[in-house]
DNA sequence: TCTGGGGTCCTCCAGCAG
DNA sequence: TCTGCTGCTGGAGGACCC
């Protein structure tokens, strides 16, 4: 293990709900909750001023409004986290060619592999100089962690938040861990701690007393292992920059439960179709077709079935998809439907298309042979090309809370709340005073969805003030 | 109270082949 | 021929992470 401190996490303080603070000058101050606001909905990310009256990220929206009622509700803009994660991203990389993104709004970076850092004093510089230019350029803040691994990085950049850096001293690594509780470590979460604690097992400390078999006995090979060691501080992990993707998926929760058969096999078919078209804008194809079930009792199963070959055919993967369902018992409802693409490939198209027409081809004649007709009578396979047409919907126009708009007469605003007909809209930009507000009828001719506006305006004419490099 | 969406990795089991 | 062992693959589920 290296000995100097130049592995650095960074992670975005509240990264969503800041941004919209950022954003949206009339909440700035305020408690803010992004997330799903549907019935099923549950919090992605609040202010630090929601926390105070006890909402936390994964906690039920319904759970949320009963503990901050007057907070702002508002669904997530991933547009404009994207652009500012790709700035922030770009930040990383000027440190390193090593940056290992987590999220949107974390990740590793090896300073010593960049060269800017090499011992306790310039890591500490990097991070520093790091977080004034996301501030400079993003007008956020990011809380730094620097270790001489990842998860101590990641120890020291949670305990850094909000807004602060922290750097953990070679050395003093085992004495700082040993007092904290299991669920520090990565990879313990409510289930390995409860097995964790009815071995007795609550602090880091009792995990590096408790040896490696005891581990392992309680755990199970990798975990116990994985685990012994990370309570002893020890991690091996690189900071890798580019990982394969290994599955891509698309489920939706549905506000009530399903029970109609025919509309449940509909479903299917349109998550199977949105699945490839994700499949293919990543330019994979995939061999393992997933259907995932979540049951109106919130029990959760998959059925899967792996293809000869891989595809990214959306007939192949309805059909699979269809097949899978078939041996699923949903009466009583069902509250998610998923499917999922595994064993992914990148391929060509031709190879596709034609791997495509064999296993429809395969698939016609061994239902053929199964229904005693004989071979070549069956339907004819769809082709790839066909079955992605398909008519686009009429879309109404949705104002969903939070998301920017234009007036013609009043200029850039954004939803504060819509329903009974009315939209309502506060007019303000990331850089004027808090706004004020106006109700217009849905239908308002003069009103239009926007782009978001960058939180920071570049400056006329020179570039934005940054940190000199070393 | 009532639990999203998109991922990764691990474990266990069954079937099959050598 | 039968049985046991081993390794591989596929399928299912659990846990975890952000």
């Amino acid at each position: 293990m290296r000995t100097a401190p130049t592995i650095l996490h960074l992670d975005m303080d509240a990264f969503f709900a800041s941004a919209e603070q950022a954003s949206k000058p009339s909440l700035r101050g305020k408690a803010v909750v992004v997330g799903g606001l549907g019935p099923r909905g549950v919090v992605s990310t609040c202010s630090y001023e929601a926390r105070v009256f006890g909402v936390h990220s994964a906690m039920p929206m319904a759970q949320a409004r009963r503990l901050a009622p007057n907070a702002a509700y508002l669904v997530p803009r991933f547009g404009l986290y994207r652009q500012i994660s790709e700035q922030v991203m770009g930040l990383l990389r000027e440190l390193s060619p090593l940056v290992e993104p987590l999220s949107l709004d974390e990740a590793f970076v090896d300073l010593e592999a960049g060269g800017t850092a090499w011992d306790e004093a310039s890591a500490l510089l990097a991070g520093k100089r790091l977080r004034d230019d996301i501030r400079a350029v993003t007008g956020l803040t990011g809380s730094v962690g620097l270790a001489a691994c990842k998860m101590l990085a990641k120890i020291a950049s949670e305990q850094a938040k909000p807004d602060g850096l922290v750097l953990i001293e070679p050395g003093t690594e085992r004495a700082l861990l040993a007092p904290m509780p299991v669920r520090i470590l990565p990879g313990v979460g409510p289930a390995t701690g409860d097995h964790l604690r009815r071995g007795g097992i609550n602090t880091v400390g009792e995990i590096a007393e408790a040896g490696e078999d005891e581990l392992v006995r309680l755990l199970g090979k990798a975990h116990g292992l994985a685990l012994y060691a990370m309570a002893l501080a020890h991690d091996e992990r690189p900071v890798v920059a580019e990982r394969d993707t290994k599955s891509v998926s698309v489920e939706d929760t549905y506000d009530v439960d399903i029970h109609d058969r025919v509309r449940v096999r509909m479903e299917v078919q349109r998550l199977a179709d949105r699945c490839v078209q994700r499949l293919r804008g990543a330019q994979l194809s995939g061999r393992t077709i997933v259907l995932k079930v979540r049951r109106y009792d919130f029990s959760t199963l998959t059925r899967s079935e792996t293809l000869r070959g891989p595809t990214d055919d959306p007939a192949v993967v309805r059909e699979a998809a269809a097949r899978l369902l078939e041996a699923v018992d949903t009466t009583g409802g069902v509250r998610l439907l998923g499917v999922g693409v595994t064993g992914l490939a990148d391929y060509t198209q031709e190879d596709l298309f034609a791997q495509a027409q064999a296993q429809a081809q395969a698939e016609a004649e061994a239902q053929a042979a199964a229904d005693g007709e004989p071979e070549g009578l069956g339907a004819e396979p769809v082709a790839a090309e066909e079955a992605v047409e398909e008519p686009e919907p009429v879309v109404e126009r949705q104002w969903r809370a939070g998301h920017d708009v234009r007036h013609v007469e009043f200029g850039h605003g954004w939803v504060q709340g819509s329903g009974l007909g009315r939209v309502t809209v506060r007019f303000e930009t990331p850089d004027s005073a808090p706004g004020r507000v106006k109700t217009f009828r849905v239908d308002d001719p003069g009103l239009e969805g926007a782009e978001p506006l960058p939180l920071v305006a570049p400056p006329v004419g020179e570039g934005l003030r940054r940190s000199p490099r070393p």
